[in-house]
DNA sequence: AAAGCGTATATTGTCGACAATTAACCCTGA
DNA sequence: TCAGGGTTAATTGTCGACAATATACGCTTT
């Protein structure tokens, strides 16, 4: 169960969220461009927060902005996918390391009993998995590594990014048992609190998952769906 | 030289540019309250442009918002400078990773010259180094990890705050003989294009000078000026 | 006197209008 | 037909005013 909980308080945080959701969805296309006066009648909202909104989709690396021209949606695309996982590995790696630190062994618990819920997923065929369990492992051992500044950078202009390529490149298909496995080994690290196993682990498993991924993006990017640069 | 050309090009960016000059250097105190309507009068804009510039703050990891309250300049702590150049230490291993392997030999030449001069101006004793010296240095790799997300993330949300922290807790002193000899090493191995090495040997520079802060901000932390929490 | 409630004040959030800049179009000329 | 320049239209940037929220203050009550 993936459990963010950011709750809008103000009118400019539920039109971020609904923006940031349909871009990541692939409702507002990739690379298209964001006009202020359109999304302020779209959204039923002044222009001032959908300038906001905006900017904070600007800081996501959701959105690229030029002054007195306008912002796009990022395009997709390979060399995007790579730079954002070189970044993922050294910044989850790094979570990993320090989860193996400062993770409670209540918490540790609770993860290896997530990773066999997962299994039971797995093994039943249900495609639950890939989706929200992968999700919210790594989510675990984010929140893990108990360093906020680390937590923001991954989750603030990493993370939605990342959630952008999943969903409109199609994750699903095989590597889902051979990802499980890596993750086992990753709490396993932990629980032993080794440190260093735990990073290098993250940091292969990563690496791998961009290998996969990349395979998929010369197959797949030809149906996706985007505006032409 | 430090070469960052950021150039201003709307009102918005001018009054950004001088608040993060002003609060990096700790004209405005770290821990103070920013109110709109007193930085509007001050810096002679309208709340529309102060708004923008606070949120593009809050994206530097400089200031924190609360909905309805308001946004206060973050205060400097141990653990928010362990939290930080824990983040630096996998984000800049990583560059230093890439950039043996990205950076053109031209440019590997160059950053070789720029360690020569630094190597006079410790020399013949002045304090140059430790400042600028020590900045651009990091800076190219950064660049020369010729990887753009990477650099964002860097620059845009981790660099100011770094900044921040140097100054305000001014850092000269020793270790800057030992920390010119790591810089070498780190080029020596980019040199050699042994990306490992070079990884390798950035994060410990970067921790042997997180430790080094550390034992500074003990001593130093009473002097610093700031509001009361 | 202390605690709790209600009002008053100050601050942030939102809006529509105006100014400045860009890009689109047409028109002219070779 | 194509290149260049100037004008027009559309978009972004900036502003001041109003609405909504939170804090501060004073009053009442025990």
């Amino acid at each position: 169960m993936v459990h963010f909980t950011e709750q809008a308080v103000t009118s400019s945080d539920k039109t971020f969220f609904q923006l940031r959701k349909d871009i990541v969805e692939g409702v507002i296309l990739s690379g298209s461009k964001l006009s202020e006066t359109e999304l302020s009648t779209n959204y039923g909202v002044s222009r001032a927060v959908i300038r906001e909104a905006i900017n904070r989709l600007e800081s996501c690396h959701l959105v690229e902005r030029k002054a007195n021209v306008g912002a796009r949606v990022v395009a997709i695309s390979l060399e995007g996918l790579v730079e954002l996982y070189q970044v993922r590995e050294a910044l989850e790696g790094m979570a990993a390391r320090l989860a193996a630190t400062n993770m409670t062994d209540q918490e540790i618990a609770d993860l290896n009993s997530l990773l066999n819920s997962h299994f039971k997923s797995v093994q039943t065929g249900e495609t639950y998995y890939q989706e929200a369990g992968d999700v919210d492992f790594h989510y675990r051992i984010v929140q893990g590594s108990k360093n906020s500044h680390l937590i923001s950078v991954l989750i603030d202009s990493n993370y939605h990014l990342i959630r952008m390529y999943r969903v409109q490149l199609g994750m699903a298909g095989p590597r889902v048992t051979t990802a499980f496995d890596e993750h086992k080994h990753i709490v396993e690290a932990i629980s032993n609190r080794d440190a260093e196993l735990a990073e290098m682990l993250m940091r292969r498993h990563i690496l791998y998952t961009k290998n996969n991924l990349e395979k998929k993006l010369n197959t797949n990017f030809k149906n996706l769906k985007r505006v032409k640069p």
